[in-house]
DNA sequence: ATCATATTTCAACAAAAGTTGAAATAGGAG
DNA sequence: CTCCTATTTCAACTTTTGTTGAAATATGAT
């Protein structure tokens, strides 16, 4: 992974509406969900949550398919493994302090 | 590790000229380094990084000492790991796609 | 004390990110 | 085609972040 691939990614965690919705994300799995449902989950309007939803699409940690009326969200785990193991690896050196965390 | 903390930490390596700034930090290791050396090696006035390193130090990623004249910076590995735990675990629920990076 | 070095702080500014509400687009139902 | 629902886009605005250069602070040397 490219460091501003993995800036642009960081930079898109690093926001609690975001946060929230990666981490709903998460707990959905391979399902995901609607835009319309994770707005009502993280309490955020729906052009905010929009935003936030491109704003994470665009840093590659989740995707989106349009299934009918809805656009159905999901996280990329493989993008976060691979931003997680740039920070590990590339910015850490895998130093054991670190590694000991996964 | 809280949200918001987590949030911050994301934020401070969610740039350029600061991420190199950690990854130069994480190769000297214990010895650290002094603001002005940082300086130079990330090619950034003295101020701009003064103002980078109190970023990182203020996530609590990095800690400064002073050594006579010159401020010494190192990383706070034990900080990192509890960054990227969070991530990996209360993010990720320890997703195998994600905890093999490491 | 004076001077030089190392670093931070400050104020002014520029640029980027986030919020809001209204309007536009897309898809399905009657 | 018209209507309804789901979502995005847009423009205006506010807030936060980053940059610059000058001035302030701190330490050590002469």
């Amino acid at each position: 992974m490219e460091e501003q691939a993995v800036i642009q990614a960081l930079g898109a965690l690093a926001q609690a509406t975001r946060l929230r919705i990666l981490r709903y994300l998460v707990t959905m799995g391979p399902a995901g969900a609607a835009a319309g449902d994770i707005s009502k989950k993280v309490g955020a309007s729906a052009s905010r949550t929009s935003f936030h939803l491109s704003t994470l699409a665009d840093a590659g940690l989740i995707n989106a398919t349009r299934a009918s009326r809805s656009i159905i969200y999901r996280v990329d785990f493989d993008a976060m493994g691979a931003m997680i193991g740039y920070l590990v690896r590339d910015c850490c050196k895998s130093d054991p302090r670190v590694t000991t965390c996964c």
